[in-house]
RNA sequence: GCGCGGUUAGCUCAGUGGUAGAGCACUUCCUUGACACGGAAGGGGUCAGAGGUUCAAACCCUCUAUCGCGCACCA
């Protein structure tokens, strides 16, 4: 055992355990098993990315969640893999690839060459970020790792687009739409980030026509405008049309400066006639409003700005071939020339920027596919809102119904209808006008479906919850095609014809929707668009589980039990998955949702490539270990709150990984038998501490992983483990242990060699079997702290699981083969505490012995003794002392010696401290600065006479007396009584310093 | 504009009605046989402000200030 490293070293460590969990197929889930299923499917990471501290904080939780489900008894799998993350991924690759010289832009190497470049790549690194989350200690089920565009799971995204498509809910369309003229493709609203930026505000002076079309002098309309630019493309001035100081223009005509062109001035309700002059300028193809406009006058649409971001050809001599950003100055600075420009105000506005390649975005005109979203219904009824959790019928009569506005009533109604059919389903729990949001979900699902669950969905935390009913009650069809190369593509195919384009005008009979090409492929045409990534990635819970067939898989782990993401992807993900949950599988697709902060630097700032302040979780696990990363993370990530990471809190995690190392460590240098059977009669004041101390951390601990509070499981543990169990038990346990053993016993102490070995060579003793006493003790404590943490830190756990030999004698899959599987601890019950008469009285002893230590303690750093110098304390008890407590008070005051004296008389001016086991005095004339001490003394007396009197006006107050709780009376009165009792101690204390 | 969240020790944050907590930092002491990635003792907070509810408020309600986020948006 002398073997063992005095520090924790954490590399050798962690590559061991993982090959070992591998080999014995740890992580893989069997759909066979009797035990209950417990499932999460990771949000899948980029395909070329790299792990970030989002990912440690997203995917440390989900591994918890794993491993304590495993320990809980259930089958778990945890099915990882990684996403295609279309523009992403095309566009490092496209950049890449500019970089090698390979290509300018992927137009020169055409589409299949360019696609097998990407699956080159990915074949390069797609691996990368799934090898890191091994590093982490991820207990991911890899023999089945899923990618969305494998073979099968490609297949799904295209059954799913058909069906949708001969539902009518996915239709192709001319629309408006978010362009990224960077990346050339249309974006769907989610993709879009408005920015407020800071501008300028044009008013603009287009001249009045008259009516032979010519332009009245110094007769103009004022225009305000954000993009001059767009002018080029005006095709009116629009009014409001109840605005009185324009009614006589509608109808009349303007010039439309350098395109000199005359445009109508027409009326629309849209214009709101206080802003700016009242007056807006029409560009039909380029803003949003004004296409709608533009539909209702029929206006024609001029396209002066292209997909790449230039001014097209439309847009006039001088200014075709500009980027859109120099034609704004050249439009600008011609319009000065003319004199056409009123003023220029600065204006701050919010600009739509391409959450991709973070340029503004273009509103497009294009043909696009779009989806209606399907069980939209469904999918917002299940989520529980947080109104929904009040106790029944507690909804205070005042309260406005809850949504009762946001259901449609025929919905009600057939929620109600499906309700009394189906009686066994789920009931409401609020009052009335908490029934319609909770009874949608209700719905019966598809027949074919039969484990459909019909639970209600949860998030942590709640709030999330509003955020996402408020977007399901807003929703806009869904711009599902990209151009772009990397992706699923558009399964439609349009038949080939002489001179038409062959994306318009076409008849049904020209149109083939259908997971497999045409058999006449030749006479046909695939669209060329690929769809949204996040298209694929909505249907993640089931088709990496083989759907659509109904697989052992599929059947055994769907709905999934938790899932663990960022609030971001509320819309994008979260929500899409729940529709497709209830649309293909006729269920929801998980039932808890966990939302994790934002992990931030620690000046607040979100991690950022840019800003380079994104620590590398590979650096910090190399230095610190991963278990540390770990740890570290979870303490400081509270449920809902971003996270402020810090090195430092690494580095905790590593402290506490070497403090249980070497607690452990303690426990093999005492040697003796592993986990022998405690003897009740044994059990020292100290020890029955400790276990109820370990009873209490087992609930707690249960409770905080019950409502997801991860960090205050990381808490808790942190402090029964470091403060109550080393600080106090290990120390008070050496009262015990460190007595002198005989030389043979010292090497019966080297339980490596002979883990089993019975101390038998030494004559059986009083000590030595309240010694081995204690050493079953510790082992009951570390053993159950070892499955406590396991969790949290997998790798140090395993080794120590093993290296102290508790596998031993456990089943081998109940923790004999691995921690993994051993029983996650169980609060001590009844019989136990019965057996060992554990009963919380024994804790108030302990505590007023460990709190007599602090004291004394404090009477030796007042009176300037170094820690390291032993001196002599007298102790008065109250009550007679055991001689185990007199050695432990001894042994924590590092005293030379303790003397029991129920008789003693100090001397004036000998410190003092009392207690409710007796006075202690330290015997030092002389030593101690009496001034000082005063003061201290007189500061705590005011500090407790300050308690005293606000618990005796408590106390005295007859409305308190008489409304409050009588047990909360009696802890008043009680603490009221310990104050005193204090009050006195210190009293006392202070009295002996007056020599 | 609407919604959400934060404001508690020097710093970062826990703490949802009943005696204000942790880690880090700080002061002093200690390399004693698990651990200096350690041990001991200690200093430090009118819980952003104002009002209200209550016997009792960091916690519940209202308002204000301030920081952050999301949604919407009129050029």
């Amino acid at each position: 055992m002398s073997e063992i490293p005095k520090a924790y070293e954490p590399q050798a460590v962690e590559e061991k355990w993982y090959d070992f969990w591998l080999k014995q197929n740890c992580f893989t889930a069997n759909p066979e098993s009797a035990k209950p299923a417990y499932s999460i499917v990771i949000p899948p990471p980029n395909v070329t990315g790299m792990l970030h501290m989002g990912h440690v904080l997203n995917n440390t939780i989900q591994d918890i969640l794993a491993r304590k489900a495993r320990m809980d008894g259930k089958e778990v799998l945890w099915l990882p893999g990684t996403d295609h993350a279309g523009i992403a991924t095309q566009a490092v690759v496209e950049k890449a690839l500019r970089k090698q010289g390979v290509m300018k832009h992927r137009d020169d190497l055409g589409r299949e060459k360019f696609l097998e470049h990407v699956w080159a790549w990915k074949e390069k690194h797609g691996g990368i970020i799934i090898q890191q989350l091994k590093k982490m200690g991820c207990s991911c089920d890899w023999t089945r790792e899923r990618f969305t565009m494998d073979p099968a799971y490609s297949q799904c995204v295209q059954k799913v687009f058909v069906e949708l498509y001969k539902k009518g809910l996915i239709y192709r369309g001319k629309r408006m739409v978010n362009w990224d003229p960077a990346a050339r493709t249309a974006l769907s609203d989610e993709e879009v980030e408005m920015t407020e930026t800071k501008g300028h505000l044009w008013h603009l002076k287009y001249p009045l026509l008259d009516d032979k079309g010519q332009p009245k002098a110094d007769e103009f309309l004022v225009v305000a405008t954000t993009r001059p630019e767009t002018m080029l493309g005006d095709e009116a001035v629009a009014v409001n049309p109840t605005d009185p100081r324009y009614a006589a223009l509608v109808g009349r005509r303007c010039l439309l400066p350098l395109q000199n062109k005359s445009i109508p001035i027409i009326a629309d309700e849209l214009v709101d006639p206080k802003f700016g002059t009242g007056c807006v300028k029409v560009t039909p193809a380029h803003d949003p409003n004004d296409y709608a406009m533009a539909m209702r006058h029929d206006l024609p649409l001029t396209v002066v700005i292209g997909p790449d971001g230039r001014m097209t050809g439309e847009a006039g001599g001088g200014f075709a071939g500009l980027d859109r950003a120099e034609a704004r100055k050249t439009v600008v600075e011609h319009l000065e020339k003319l004199g056409l420009i009123l003023k220029i105000e600065d204006y701050v506005h919010n600009v739509g920027y391409s959450q991709r390649t973070n340029v503004p975005i273009e509103p497009y005109l294009s043909e696009q596919w779009f989806l209606k979203y399907p069980s939209v219904e469904k999918a917002t009824g299940c989520v529980e809102l947080p109104e929904d959790k009040g106790a029944p019928g507690g909804n205070s009569p005042d309260a406005p119904p809850v949504e009762a506005t946001a259901r449609p009533a025929p919905d009600a109604q057939e929620a109600i209808d499906t309700k009394a059919l189906v009686p066994a389903l789920h009931v409401a729990k609020g009052s009335a006008g908490q029934t319609t949001p909770i009874a949608i979900s209700n719905l019966t699902p598809s027949p074919s479906e039969s484990n459909a669950s019909s639970e209600r969905m949860r998030f942590y935390p709640d709030r999330w919850s509003k955020t996402y009913s408020h977007w399901m009650g807003n929703l806009r069809d869904w711009c599902i095609s990209r151009q772009l190369w990397w992706g699923h593509r558009v399964p439609v195919w349009y038949r080939k014809s002489e001179g038409r384009n062959p994306k318009t005008e076409l008849s049904a009979a020209d149109i083939h929707c259908a997971v497999e090409a045409p058999t006449d492929a030749e006479n046909w045409e695939q669209d060329p668009d690929v769809l949204d990534t996040w298209f694929s990635s909505w249907l993640w819970p089931f088709a990496t589980m083989g759907w659509p067939e109904q697989t052992p898989t599929l059947k055994k782990f769907y709905p999934t039990s938790d899932l663990v993401t960022g609030p971001d992807i509320i819309f994008f993900w979260v929500a899409r998955m729940i529709m497709a949950g209830y649309e293909f599988m006729g269920d929801l697709p998980f039932r808890n949702v966990y939302f994790t902060g934002i992990i931030r630097d620690k000046q607040g700032r979100k991690m950022s490539k840019s800003l380079g302040n994104s620590p590398d979780p590979l650096e910090l696990i190399a230095k610190y270990g991963a278990d540390a990363l770990r740890f570290g993370t979870m303490r400081s990530a509270p449920l809902g709150q971003d996270v402020l990471f810090d090195d430092k809190d690494v580095e905790l995690g590593r402290n506490f990984c070497n403090k249980l190392w070497n607690a452990c460590r303690f426990r093999q240098m005492q040697g003796g038998e592993v986990q022998a059977e405690i003897e009740p009669s044994l059990l020292t004041g100290d020890d029955k501490w400790i276990l109820l101390k370990l009873d209490q951390a087992i609930r707690d601990i249960t409770a905080a992983f019950e409502a997801y509070r991860f960090n205050e499981a990381t808490q808790t543990l942190y402090r029964f483990f470091w403060s109550e169990y080393c600080d106090w038990y290990v120390e008070a346990s050496k009262a015990v242990l460190s007595r002198p053993v005989e030389a043979s016993e010292r090497q019966s102490v080297k339980a490596e060699d002979a883990p089993t070995l019975q101390r038998s060579n030494a004559p059986p003793s009083a000590d030595d079997a309240r010694r081995a006493n204690t050493i079953a003790v510790i082992d009951f404590v570390l053993s159950h702290t070892l499955r406590l943490f396991h969790p949290f830190l997998p790798f140090i756990t395993e080794e120590l699981w093993h290296g102290m030999g508790y596998h031993a004698d456990m089943p081998a899959d109940q923790g004999g083969a691995t921690i993994m599987f051993a029983p996650w601890p169980k609060p001590l019950d009844d019989d136990f505490r019965g057996h060992y008469g554990l009963d919380a009285s024994h804790l108030d002893v302990v505590n007023a012995k460990y709190d007599l230590v602090t004291q004394g303690r404090n009477l030796r750093r007042e009176g300037n003794i170094p820690s390291s110098k032993k001196v002599k304390f007298v102790f008065k008890p109250a009550k007679p002392l055991s001689p185990h407590d007199a050695e432990v008070l001894k042994l924590l005051l590092n005293a030379e010696a303790l003397e029991v004296d129920p008789a003693h008389q100090p001397q004036k001016g000998t410190p003092t401290v009392h207690s409710e086991l007796g006075d202690l005095y330290l015997p030092m004339e002389g030593l101690i600065d009496v001034a000082a001490e005063k003061v201290r003394l007189s500061k705590e007396l005011d500090k407790i006479n300050g308690e005293i009197i606000r618990t005796e006006q408590k106390l005295s107050n007859p409305n308190f007396t008489s409304k409050a709780p009588p047990q909360v009376l009696q802890e008043h009165q009680q603490r009221l009584a310990e104050w005193q009792a204090k009050r006195d101690r210190v009293q006392k204390a202070l009295e002996a310093l007056q020599g």
